[in-house]
DNA sequence: ATAATATATGAACAGATGCTCATAAGTTCA
DNA sequence: TGAACTTATGAGCATCTGTTCATATATTAT
């Protein structure tokens, strides 16, 4: 009695399609990757910092004057600066009593680009 | 007597460095603009939806396989890709029983493949 | 030293988020 | 029709997040 073959194969949760999941498996970049992939845009996902950043795009600015620009606290800059800063994004500078912050990163600019794109299409 | 004039400005409430301010509030996007775009990047955030994108850069999967593959509830994953379907992210289409999806968009992977650069530098 | 200004930081709290569980809805097959 | 299976969805809950408030630290000027 031969055993029936199951082309198109359902989805139980024993039979799935092993083929597809083991061949995507094999190319997914590994778990940590993925994780600090999602920590960074973890970062990226909050208007507030997104306004800063775009605002450190033209130059740097101190806390003092990105937060009259935002019409916001000092506190509440300072603590997503430090955010920022923690993701090795903005690197701080020192002038007398005020800290001026600038982007520390390259590739920021593409990725907000092409994520407007998308928001726009 | 002539008026002192303040080179390099105090970062008093009042007395913010007013030039900056204003010339980088003209070139800042729409409010909504960047609400927008951190609503996107929020979408990003979470290592679960990561993971599920990048399963789809491979080829469409239907809800169970991806279940499978991260090893988590159906559930779990029908929700994220509600998140991601409304971002406009990936697309369904049912064959069956079974809903495939796949992604709905050209530029998630270049903003990944950034993300990637920052990471690994 | 003290005062004034700028920034940083911890605690607290409200709101958002992601999962689980139970259940509903949709499809196929007997 | 009803049973089996796949996916969708609402409620509940524990956790995380972003702001405010109070306070500490750091620099400058008097």
């Amino acid at each position: 009695m031969p055993v029936k073959k199951k082309e198109k194969i359902q989805c139980d949760s024993n039979i799935v399609h092993e083929e597809i999941v083991r061949r995507v498996g094999q190319k997914m970049p590994s778990e940590e990757a993925l994780y600090d992939l999602a920590e960074l845009f973890k970062v990226f996902g909050d208007s507030t910092r997104i306004k800063i950043i775009w605002a450190l795009f033209e130059e740097e600015m101190c806390v003092c004057d990105i937060a009259h620009l935002l019409n916001m606290t000092h506190s509440a800059i300072s603590h997503q600066l430090r955010v920022l800063k923690q993701a090795r994004l903005v690197r701080p500078r020192r002038e007398g009593k005020n800290m001026y912050y600038s982007l520390d990163d390259q590739h920021i600019e593409e990725i907000f680009h092409q994520g407007l794109i998308h928001i726009n299409e």
